[in-house]
Order: C-alpha cells, then structure tokens, then sequence
DNA sequence: GTCTATAAGAGGATAGAC
DNA sequence: GTCTATCCTCTTATAGAC
C-alpha cells in the first residue's frame, strides 16, 4: 500500500509525462489520488517541487540500479564490464521504458520556468553516470585494451551516444530490443568505434 | 514584408515548438506579433485551428519539396534515386531542423486535445510521404535491383525507419550530417536491408 | 493530515465600436 | 482589419477549521 506521498508522485509522473508539465493540473493530480489540493500542498510547497522531486528520483532509480550490477564489480575484464553495462541498461530500459521516455521528454522539451534547476540537475546527474563509464574506459586503456590516441572524454561520449541511441529507438519505434540484438548491435559498436584507434 | 496572417503563423511556430501548444498563450504570441488578441481571432477562429494551419504547411512544405526535387523526375535508375531522396531529405533537414524537431514533438507528446484531429492529419501525410516512396521501390523490384521475397510495404517501412532516424539524431545531437556521410550510412543501410534479400 | 473556502491572477474567446 | 472592454472558466496557492 503506498503512502499518500508516493501515490502523489506515481499519480504526478504518470501525468508530466502523458499530458506534459504545463496540462497537468494540481486538480487532476488530487482527484486521481483521491485528495483535495490543500492536502497535496502539506507534502510539496509547489507544483516545481513535485516535479523536481520526481525527476530526481527517475535519475536515482537509474544510478542505483546501475551501481547494484553485480558484475561490475566483479573482477572482470573492463571491455565486458562495458558491455555488461550496455546489456543492463538496455535490459533496464526494456521493463519500462516510461522512465526514460520521462527523461526525454524534458530534456528534448523543457519547459521554460523548470529550465534553469533542470539544466542543473541534468548535469549532476549525467556527470554521475559518466564517471562509472569513465572508470572502465581507463583500464582499457591502461591494459591497452583500446588505443590511447583519443582521450578518455571522447570514448564515453561515444558510449553513451551509443547507449542513449538505442533507448531513444526504443521509446519511438514502442520496441524491445533482444538479447541476440543486444549483442550484435554491441559488437559493430565495439569494432568499429573502440578497437584500433 | 510579411502579412499579418504569415506573421502570427510565423510566431506561434515558433512559440509552439519552444514552449509547446499548452504553454503558449494567445496574449504572448500577439504581444510579440504587435496586435490584440481579438485580432488574431479575426484570422483564425481559435487556438487549435491555429496550431493545425501551422501543423498542415510544415507538412506540406516537405512533401513540396519532395516532389520538386528534379532528379526523381528524370530517366535514372530507380535505386540511385532512392539515394537521391534520402540525400535530399537530409539536406532539407540541415538547412532548418526546426520544422522536423516541431513535428517530432507532437507526433511524440501530442497534447490530449489534439490528439485525434492531429492522428488523422499524421495518416494522411505519412500516406502521401510513403506513396512516393513505394513507387521507387515498385520499379526496383520490376528491375529486379532489389528482391521480391519482401513486399513492397517492408521495404518502404525500412526506407522511412531509417531515413526518420537520421532525422531524429540530427534533432537530438544537434549536428549537422556531412555529404560524405549521408553516403557511407546510405551504403551500409542498401548493403544490408535493400540487396540480396 | 485532511478538509472547506477563497484569494489572485491567467487563460481562451466574444461583442461591438471605429 | 484592428481596437477596447469584458465574460467566464480554470489555474496555483493559501488561510484557517477540525
């Protein structure tokens, strides 16, 4: 049983995302919840704060479960470690796209009065999820897994280029991709974007 | 110099793709267009007639442009021309991507109260887009260019599939695809989708 | 925590003068 | 064609009772 806060925010997301920011009113939210707008105004001090602790919260979900791929801990060679992390997160993506249809949503569109905190929370949270990326590019380079001749900036830019590709396709073509797919669309990457450079 | 009418069209195009239908208000796109509301409603009789005018002449400016493209009506083969036009989609597209980006928005996250009048007019474009295609593809497949083994709405589907995704990376990464790129994706998408199948 | 009641303003759209 | 003035509805948000 989820607790007025949650079902505000569940109620909330599922708005922002379907109707957009601005056609969401605190009415409809209420009403679907099941309280009056005074009550929802006890638990966020505005319609932004109800939006900003949601996008949060996506992004959260996303790091957390990136950061609990088992393998990636593991000691395993760093150029499985990267295909692992492209084979979860699309996996990730695959059991609900909403999320990342969310995300896309306003970042492609932003909504002028939420454009400053996002443009700042954006970079938090992709300076976040870069890092991890960063971290196994390296020791491919130092093990000279892959070439040195490009820095370790232009490989992750790459990767989730690559990566964001993929969920972008997903959310539009409203199509999963398979493991046998995963793994064929992995290596033409791989080949020709990492080795021998 | 531009009349009124193109004018307010010409704003609110603008207002429209920025900040999107529901977060543009009639007094802004008038404030900026230097007349009263009432002035506008002169033109059109209201908001949504305003958006659809709009929503009708981006389409119909791509499927003009299309059919004034003078290659496709010359005596050259039907697969270099399925190139051409891809080519000159491209092209048309680098020019300005904000018509594109305009569409993309609300064939994405299309506001609910435009939802069935804008589902009907999106049919109805997209059939005279993949008309034009189809027939390219009919006279490969008369030729023999390209298989039978496929119908004709496969390859028009793959041809669109993949021309919308140039498209879309051009939106997203904001860059522009040089000519000899156009080329090489070409190459690679007729090598594995179009030949031998 | 949740309610009723309401403030204060912004929204689309219209009537009718010039 | 463009204006002034205005209608009516919807919006976010708050005050204060229970």
């Amino acid at each position: 049983m989820l607790s007025t806060n949650d079902k505000i925010k569940y109620v909330a997301f599922k708005l922002f995302l379907e109707k957009g920011y601005e056609a969401t009113n605190i009415r409809e939210i209420c009403r679907e919840v099941g309280i009056k707008p005074s009550s929802l105004y006890f638990y966020f001090k505005s319609k932004q704060e109800l939006f900003f602790r949601i996008y949060d919260e996506v992004w959260e979900d996303k790091i957390r479960f990136i950061e609990s791929i088992e393998d990636l801990k593991q000691d395993i060679p760093p150029d499985i470690k990267l295909y692992t992390l492209f084979k979860s997160i699309i996996e990730y993506c695959s059991k609900d796209i909403s999320k990342q249809k969310f995300l896309l949503r306003y970042h492609l569109f932003t909504p002028k009065e939420l454009m400053n905190a996002l443009r700042d929370k954006f970079k938090y949270w992709i300076y976040k999820e870069d890092n991890i990326i960063a971290d196994l590019v390296k020791e491919c380079m130092d093990r000279r897994i892959i070439g040195s001749g490009r820095t370790v900036a232009d490989y992750v830019k790459d990767y989730t280029r690559f990566t964001n590709f993929q969920i972008v396709e997903m959310i539009i073509s409203n199509i999963k991709i398979s493991s046998r797919e995963i793994h064929d669309l992995w290596t033409k990457f791989w080949n020709s974007n990492f080795l021998n450079q």
